[in-house]
DNA sequence: ATTATTGTTGAATAAATATTCAATCAATAA
DNA sequence: TTATTGATTGAATATTTATTCAACAATAAT
């Protein structure tokens, strides 16, 4: 027979993994139609017709890294609506955590990247589009029901929940946009100016 | 001898005009690579062959109109750097214009979607990579002189100049994004929500 | 009306690129 | 060893799409 299966299996994950992480990287920088399969590829390290062993199509990468972005982003979102911290306290937490992302981690500031891209984009596969459909929402509910929470304690300003969860999105995916390009002279905003969007100063 | 010559030069402005018009909206919301000169065609109501006698190529209908925005955008900045205003109004000023071209003139909004999409590509031309490295952070450099104007009166809080310049940025074209999307639940969430990062309280 | 000029079309053509595939290779269980 | 299985390659092939082009249309000066 052939070899170990469950080495095989190893190896087989290795190998995906080495091609999302090519495919990441690109689709997040150059989007999904300018990178071509030969890319992926050669970034990966090896033939074209392999990556085709591994996946259906470039669209299938897609799909499978979007699906997984959004996965990291809601699960942490999911965490941080549970931790036992003042409100005010978990928008700062969030800030801190998705700014030191993008500064020490190379992944999840790429992640935000597609994330950011992607989701304005009218060109990505239908089934991508669903996937964004279905969760592109949750990080905003979220968001809003800590300020809510805030709100009702009187730490967070009194203003319409779903302008403030606008803004707390916005914000950090203009900076995710901006690092991306600029990474040499991105230095994150202090958070407590962040924060001031969001505190109640009476 | 052939057609009259000025009204000719109008006409061809015209069309020139209609293949903007579309070509914007499709880059913006497709990107490059993802825009057929079909789509353009079509979208400006005529024939493939004819977007060829306007303009050289596709990069060259997407050069000029990186130009075109980059262009709108500093002229703008300009001149609410030279605004008779005190320094944190120019801010409201600055945010409230945008917010209202966000919601009210799709050219604006397509504008603003471009750059902050363009800027963010790996994947464009070179001579547009020029003109966006060449322009890219003057409205950064205005808006951090005006920052730096309301700090020396006190009207704006003593943070770094160039980090609330970035706040600013970032937000506006995360809302720009989020718009660009989301046009039917869009609302512009309050000046002052926005305005409580630069703004002094003591 | 005729003619010169530019506009316009849609069908080639040429390039680029996704996908397939036949052949070879490497590992290992027998 | 050797037979079997899956990995890997690189060269087809198929598809998509940019670009060119030959033909026809419309216009307006003569």
């Amino acid at each position: 027979m052939g070899r170990n299966k469950e080495l095989n299996e190893l190896m087989k994950d290795e190998r995906k993994q080495q091609i999302f992480s090519s495919a990441l990287k690109l689709f997040a920088t150059r989007g999904l139609a300018s990178t071509k399969i030969a890319d992926i590829a050669q970034d990966a390290g090896f033939s074209q017709g392999l990556v085709y062993h591994y996946f259906k199509s470039k669209d299938d990468i897609f799909i499978q890294l979007i699906k997984m972005a959004f996965t990291q982003l809601n699960s942490a979102a999911k965490q941080l609506e549970h931790f036992d911290l003042p409100h005010l306290q978990k928008l700062k937490i969030a800030y801190e955590s998705m700014m030191d992302g993008l500064v020490h981690h190379e992944d999840a500031a790429l992640t935000h990247l597609l994330i950011a891209t992607s989701s304005a984009s009218e060109s990505i596969p239908d089934e991508a589009r669903l996937i964004i459909d279905e969760q592109y929402f949750f990080p905003y509910e979220v968001i809003r029901r800590i300020i809510e929470a805030g709100q009702t304690d009187g730490s967070i300003v009194s203003k319409n929940s779903r302008d403030l969860a606008l803004l707390f999105w916005s914000t950090i995916r203009g900076l995710s946009i901006y690092r991306a390009t600029h990474h040499d002279t991105f230095v994150v905003p202090e958070v407590e100016s962040f924060l001031a969007m969001f505190r109640n100063k009476e």
